[in-house]
DNA sequence: GGTCGATATTGACCCAGATCAAACGGCTTG
DNA sequence: CAAGCCGTTTGATCTGGGTCAATATCGACC
């Protein structure tokens, strides 16, 4: 049933591809040359549009491509068989999802999109293939795993060491910093994922980060109304951050 | 200064490289044929010896290379600013260390030898050059970083919603498992680590972890003496961690 | 073999965050 | 524009695990 959304790749289409996008600096293609750029056209495979909602793939699915969000918002998480879920990362533009299935040969995470999206797609043969041939290329895709790991660390760091407040201002400003690579506000942003989600993400409870956020906001540190975030103190926040706990 | 712990590779010594290691099933080789295994041998830069208590590595350190653990058993950590630390993780003999680094150039977690341990050295620009040209290794590298992602996706899934006792019997099983796939028994094992190292590695505190296993051993589902730990119901261990908790 | 510091166990108490519950706001839909 | 639903906020109460403290045990080193 992917097929079907998939849109192929054509001469015009091409245009688009990696050496035309403006994601370029964030995604894959980050630190090639010119020239290694074009070859990567040739490793996306495709598009595909995927609605809010709905799965980019599912726990289970057959791994065959990583693949790099053009735009939108998506979501990974793992449920259970006793019914546990939990959020184990929310992904934006220019970033890279699937890469939990290169080790098993099919995904081991749910990734859905929280507002519509579309993806390019990477036939994960072909970009072993090609990371043969451009030295850079391969070099980078490392990179990108490694920072992956790198990242998990931090969530492990967080759920293992935060107390609630110190968690959610940690997401928010790790929220900010990706915005603003992006080229939005560093202040002012629009939550896609719910209370329940980003408590999912921070191992809080949906009341926990709500109360959080209205604390934050007596504390004049932030603005929130529904899915509107603006920060007002982010050194503020950051003290929250660094703030000796124990000892 | 840890270029003085190097054994070279010498022609003799590298016959008891990657084609004679008997770990190479659990190992980057793992999947490889004799002949791709042989091309392998080139790619262990040397070996080196670490004391318990001694670093590997430290964060912040350049990277250079990868490590494969020969024997012994090693704890990863990151410490914060502000003093808070976690254990990221364990590792024992034919697993890979250093992966961390890859993407910043230098290491982002400390590397520390829980018993005196020998590594094998894989310079990391060696292991891309040889995956270049060795498909198999390609792959098979890209499996040991995807699994890696995995396994920190678990431990999220660990930190963000399980409760206490559920998280210990998480990790005594698998302890045991990563055990018997090395030929120890199943049920019998020395625990190389401390408890307030196990809880940093649970997001727990230390008199939590000894609580916990005075309890599953008043419920007759371990029996432990300090570090010596004896499993007598794994299956009773196995439900503790299935039980519906909450709905 | 005795001393000392690190590690482990156990108890008493407390608190951050979970749980339960109610009410509200903002959507979509007819 | 009303109805209904989902997501959110806020309050009241409960509890698992943290904190503090005392004691026990182990292993390393004179």
């Amino acid at each position: 049933m992917p097929s079907q959304n998939v849109i192929p790749i054509t001469l015009t289409s091409l245009k688009a591809a990696c050496s035309q996008c403006n994601l370029r600096e964030l995604c894959l293609p980050y630190g090639l040359s010119e020239a290694e750029i074009a070859q990567l056209d040739h490793l996306v495979g495709g598009r595909r549009k995927v609605k809010r909602g709905h799965h980019l793939y599912r726990a289970g699915d057959p791994f065959e491509a990583i693949y790099a969000i053009k735009m939108g918002f998506f979501k990974t998480d793992i449920l259970l068989e006793d019914g546990r879920d939990q959020v184990t990362g929310f992904q934006m533009a220019g970033e890279i999802l699937g890469m939990d299935g290169i080790g098993t040969d099919f995904h081991t995470c749910n990734s859905i999109a929280l507002e519509d999206s579309e993806i390019c797609i990477i036939p994960f043969g072909q970009l072993e293939h090609l990371s043969r041939e451009v030295q850079t290329l391969q070099r980078h895709f490392h990179q990108v795993m490694s920072r992956e790991i790198v990242r998990d660390h931090g969530v492990m760091m967080l759920l293992g060491t935060m107390r609630a407040e110190e968690r959610l201002a940690a997401f928010l400003l790790n929220l900010s910093q990706r915005f603003t690579a992006r080229g939005y506000s560093p202040q002012e942003f629009h939550l896609r994922m719910t209370r329940e989600e980003i408590g999912s993400y921070l191992g809080l409870k949906l009341e926990t980060v709500s109360r959080s956020f209205s604390r934050f906001q007596d504390d004049g540190l932030i603005s929130v109304h529904q899915k509107h975030v603006r920060i007002l103190d982010a050194a503020g926040l950051k003290r929250l951050l660094n703030h000796q706990t124990a000892l």
